[in-house]
DNA sequence: ATAGTTATCAAACTTTTTGTTTGATAATTG
DNA sequence: CAATTATCAAACAAAAAGTTTGATAACTAT
């Protein structure tokens, strides 16, 4: 009684977000027809239904996945120092992450409206960065979420603006002017 | 030769802004029906057709109305010096704005994919924001556009905060936090 | 006040898209 | 290789999107 996965459901599965990512990227999300994805993806419309209830839920599987890469990316990276600040270290590997996977990125942040991928990063780097502020004066004034909000506010819409004009910076300015515009411990 | 436009017209837009907006509360832009909407301003659908192509083009005219709303707001309270640097003005003028829409801009918010409303912000106050920023170390290092897309990004992603949890602080602390988070000539 | 204009309406209709069901077939697993 | 099951095509039913019509009521302009 072993569970292994049908090699069809991944390979669905596969071609289904590739479709959905290639679909986004020319035009909006409302505009696009369950009929149109599984044509893209060369699939049966029933067999569309048999693995998702409408393309939102195919959407938000697709934002999922993307969630759990990142973490394993991060569990890889990070079994290290607690004590240490890594604020800079989450940083970079974040920003290798979306890089390899900017057109994913790019489509999905487009139609992000819930704001799903702002909370994903907000879970995910929550501790380091209020780790790098800690002894920064502003945390004494202002509640610490409400700081957290609005750094990781910026980081990504710095990165939104990164990801959609891929050549305007290298991933090492964009580094830098995070370290630069996130202050640091006094 | 008057062109005065047909009352019936601007009674029409309201109710279906207000349906919308309505509708936009309690579920997913996505599951909201053309019917639906009509059935909520009580107009019939061929009105509708009439009007908008769809729902989505009606939730842009939303926006728009909304941009058009919050730059007269600005022009009303800045035909003043414009050496001074504005910038603190312009938000609490913004965030007066947003105080007295707030039903309206918690709906967009969460459907606002294309970050239209980022942008017509950023748009707004681009030009007071580099004031600020302008004696400051950090803009020798860093493209001015990238700031503020940080700043405005941070900016509106507090204000999306406080606009889904209206009570957690007042107007007024959110005017201090800003001014905190947003540094100032040096 | 009224004549002329036009936005809205109800109702019936066509087209598009969604969602479901069937039984046959081919791929995968153990 | 036998048993399972995901996919398929094809035909459906149901829901939603759009369109068209001619009648009516609301509005504008004189």
């Amino acid at each position: 009684m072993k569970n292994k996965i049908d090699l069809r459901i991944i390979k669905t599965n596969k071609v289904l977000f590739e479709a959905l990512i290639t679909l986004m990227e020319q035009k909006d999300f409302e505009k696009i027809k369950i009929s149109d994805i599984c044509d893209q993806a060369l699939i049966n419309r029933s067999t569309f239904y048999a693995h998702y209830e409408d393309k939102y839920d195919l959407l938000l599987a697709m934002i999922n996945d993307l969630k759990n890469n990142l973490e394993n990316e991060l569990k890889k990276n990070k079994e290290e120092d607690i004590s240490k600040n890594y604020f800079m270290e989450l940083l970079k590997i974040l920003i290798n992450h979306v890089d390899e996977k900017k057109e994913t990125y790019n489509s999905i942040l487009k139609n992000d409206k819930n704001g799903i991928v702002m909370d994903f990063l907000i879970d995910v780097s929550y501790r380091d960065l209020t780790s790098r502020l800690k002894n920064n004066n502003i945390i004494s004034v202002i509640p610490v979420d409400v700081i957290t909000k609005f750094y990781i506010g910026g980081i990504v819409n710095i990165g939104i603006d990164w990801v959609k004009n891929k050549d305007k910076y290298t991933k090492e300015e964009l580094l830098l002017y995070f370290d630069k515009l996130i202050p640091d411990k006094v």
